[in-house]
RNA sequence: GGUCCAUUCGUCUAGUGGUUAGGACGUCAGGUUUUCAUCCUGGUAACAGGGGUUCGAUUCCCCUAUGGACUACCA
């Protein structure tokens, strides 16, 4: 059995889409599924579209996934070099192989003149195809005499091989998720293979690559869908097996129509990529916006397919095990960023209160405060059920750090009754002899004291936790207070008070 | 325009020639709670349309509609 190797093969035109993650991700499930081999291989073919960063971009995504690179320009392996501008030197020769048996042939256009004729043709109303109904009309080998063709290209001029398409034949080939599709050659082109600048093209680099490097199942977008033939034929001119299909659904705006597109992003307030983009105009990153790789990636991965039973949360480890290409959905799915946040929603549940506090102590430390952790520990247990991120600590627990500045007055309307400030002065005093300032001793003190005087527990606690918390949120009050200390808790009191009473006169 | 691909609740999806068409996110309501949130319970909501085939079609076939991709010396 031959063994699986799969790439993922980007270009380095700019950050890495979500969209592409997600192929890299499938790419990857696939092949530790199958005791495979997942490749990454730069296809920088495009001299003009290359940007600076990008590569490195790629390599630190999926690194931040958790993908990990079995081959590729830093691990290295057997099928090197990894990046096609440093295989550079391969390709024209399988170009000349194909021209030599009458596959390929050599075209002079000038892009001016095919440019021309396409606008003509479109003023007519027809598609301009460059094929054999016109081919021959052309410049190119097949319309002038040998020693006229041979002549140009030793004088130098520009020109690029293209492939010969058969005039009428149909195409059968299989797609593992499309299953059998039928396409006739009469609506192909003869797609160049090698561009005048020496460099091959898509087509020709990627399938050479690809047969070199003995990839087994090239698992790809949908976008490569239509050009399906044209490699399945090509792999044909050259006599080599080709390796099994698989075209991925692409991702859809969570709105409207169309492809996923990084305005949407900006446009809904979601990033559309991994991590931050500092170079040119810059874009938002999964990373930045405090989202786990596990949830980022439980979510992509669940975008387009799915085992088939009701789990919804996978680790990395899960998602191997589960992963099936046979499963993977036909038609694209739309985005939705509040799913997304339940994602990191259900993760962050999940980690130790240690480790969330951890990681909350980095984010108060970059707010100038500090503190110890098994405090901080305290506090993200009694929230962590209720935030998506770890910033949202921060929103849920301000008031243990620091005294409200100001009270909500819709409370105050509410709850703050005339008999209300004499209430909460008995109350200081009676926190003041309590023994021990725990939640429990506090809460059990209270409560005797509000029963034994009749008072009503709603009115009172609710008027307390506004003197705590300046507002009607947080966590159990009794276990607020004995955080911040029986000191802060007279204190919050007295100013609260106060405030409140110049407020409602 | 041409070629190809697709179509189950608002979204992600399960599913079958006979099901009360299931789950999750969202949303709504109730319950719990001293508050907000969580949580629990319940509700809402879908087989694009039309023809076939069949005893029966959401499921198989055809057509239409809609959406998408491609249609570069870009990948």
């Amino acid at each position: 059995m031959q063994q699986v190797r799969v790439r993922f093969a980007p270009s380095p035109t700019g950050p890495l889409h979500i969209g592409g993650v997600r192929t890299a991700l499938y790419n990857y499930l696939f092949a530790k599924k199958n005791n495979g081999v997942f490749i990454l291989r730069i296809e920088d073919t495009d001299l003009v579209r290359f940007v600076e960063g990008a590569e490195e971009y790629i390599m630190d995504s999926l690194k931040w996934c958790g993908i990990e690179v079995d081959e590729g320009i830093n691990e290295g392996g057997n099928y090197g070099p990894y990046r096609q501008s440093d295989r550079k030197h391969i390709y024209r020769q399988y170009a000349d192989i194909l021209a030599d048996k009458g596959d390929a042939y050599y075209a002079f256009d000038t892009t001016e003149e095919l440019e021309a004729l396409r606008k003509n043709a479109e003023k007519e109303g027809r598609t301009f195809i460059y094929n054999s109904s016109i081919r021959e009309r052309l410049r190119n080998s097949l319309s002038m005499p040998e020693s006229q063709w041979k002549m140009l290209i030793e004088k130098g001029e520009p020109y690029v091989i293209r492939y010969k398409m058969p005039v009428n034949e149909d195409i059968h080939f299989e797609d593992l998720i499309r299953g059998h599709i039928v396409v006739n050659t009469g609506t192909l082109d003869d797609k160049v293979l090698f561009k005048a600048d020496g460099m091959p093209t898509y087509h020709l680099a990627h399938l050479v690559d690809d047969h070199l490097m003995e990839i087994s199942h090239v698992i790809r977008g949908e976008e490569w869908l239509p050009s399906l033939p044209l490699h399945f034929i090509l792999y044909r001119s050259f006599g080599w097996k080709a390796p099994l299909f698989a075209h991925l659904p692409l991702l859809l705006k969570p709105d409207g129509k169309g492809k996923l597109s990084k305005r949407d992003g900006d446009k809904m307030g979601f990033p559309v990529f991994p991590l931050y983009w500092p170079y040119g105009e810059t874009a938002k990153g999964y990373r930045e916006e405090g989202y786990y790789p596990e949830a980022f990636i439980n979510m992509l991965a669940l975008l387009g397919w799915n085992p088939g039973t009701e789990q919804e949360i996978f680790s990395m480890d899960e998602l191997i095990n589960e992963f099936s290409i046979e499963r993977v959905h036909k038609s694209g799915s739309r985005f939705d960023p509040e799913k997304a946040k339940w994602f990191n929603h259900s993760w962050l549940r999940k980690r130790s209160n240690n480790q969330l506090a951890l990681e909350f102590r980095d984010y108060l430390r970059a707010q100038g405060h500090h503190h110890d952790i098994g405090d901080l520990e305290t506090i993200v247990g009694m929230v962590k059920e209720r935030v998506n991120f770890v910033r949202d600590i921060w929103s849920e627990t301000d008031f243990f750090f620091r005294a409200p500045e100001s009270y909500d007055q819709e409370v105050i309307r509410k709850r703050w009754l005339p008999e209300t400030p004499e209430q909460m002065l008995e109350l200081e005093s009676v926190l003041e002899g309590i023994e021990k300032f725990s939640s429990e001793n506090s809460e059990q003190v209270v409560k005797q004291w509000i029963s034994e005087n009749k008072y009503n527990t709603g009115a009172v606690l609710n008027a307390f936790r506004l003197l705590i918390v300046g507002a009607s949120r947080g966590p159990h009050l009794f276990d607020i207070i004995s955080w911040i200390g029986r000191e802060e808790t007279v204190r919050r009191i007295e100013k609260g008070i106060s405030v409140i009473a110049s407020q409602v006169k």
